[in-house]
DNA sequence: TACTTATATAAACCATTGTTAATATAATAT
DNA sequence: ATATTATATTAACAATGGTTTATATAAGTA
């Protein structure tokens, strides 16, 4: 029926921000091309071969890395030189871990609040069991 | 051409795994979901209501996220309360940590490596500048 | 029994996206 | 200039997936 959101995370705009940058780094190509580019610079060539994908295939996901601010350029002649933004890279992290983190999760986990009122309608999360 | 893959993270038939789980939590929604289940289980009518979207929907994503691991189920009468799957989340922390965690970061990122041959083929990540 | 209530499932629709094949650009070498 | 090399872009296609509407299940209540 759809009314006003009331969880904390369910407004908070930054969590569209995270999943965005959660979808762009969720397909597989993309996770081992970040994860290749920690060892440092590649070339397009290079992530091509070390991935065993086709040219525009290897251009277009590091395009969509790109795009997302995960990873930048450095031309030189005709080859392209992409590296991690570390920047970015720990700004995910951060999130990752505000949003997901093990640390966030209670000693007494789950505490057994219940749902729902005797009479059927959903509670706000601050409302008490009754 | 598509040759083998030659890099250690492009072989990982964990990162499929990472990023299947990625996929799952990429969908704001569901990370919506999943941050507000830190704070205690929950039932199908509260997520609902706590991120103002459809009964049909709500139970869509919950199925999603259980299916994937990531969530549990314990049904009392009509009412099915959900929480996370402690283990799961902590293996997705420590994959996450694994593969893109900025502890992997090398002091002198990026190490200025060189890439391609003069020849212009793609040379392997062990073999040297020539 | 009949009537809610909580949740799950199914079908249909629409938008997004990964992939391939073909082509374009732009720098370098002959 | 011509050819080759590295990379980017485009169009087309198939598949996936989020959302809605409608319906089903199943437990409680009158």
């Amino acid at each position: 029926m759809a009314r006003k959101p009331i969880f904390k995370c369910a407004a908070d705009p930054e969590a569209d921000k995270l999943s965005e940058t959660l979808k762009v780094i969720s397909d597989s190509k993309r996770l081992r091309i970040l994860c290749t580019l920690f060892s440092g610079e590649k070339c397009v060539c290079e992530i091509e071969a070390g991935l065993a994908i086709s040219q525009p295939l290897a251009s277009h996901h590091l395009g969509v890395l790109r795009e997302a601010g995960l990873i930048k350029v450095r031309k030189e002649g005709t080859w392209s030189y992409y590296a991690l933004d570390l920047d970015a890279i720990r700004r995910l992290n951060a999130a990752f871990k505000e949003y997901l983190g093990a640390e966030r999760i209670p000693e007494d986990y789950p505490s057994n609040t219940t749902c729902c009122t005797p009479s059927g309608s959903a509670r706000g999360i601050e409302k008490a069991k009754t």
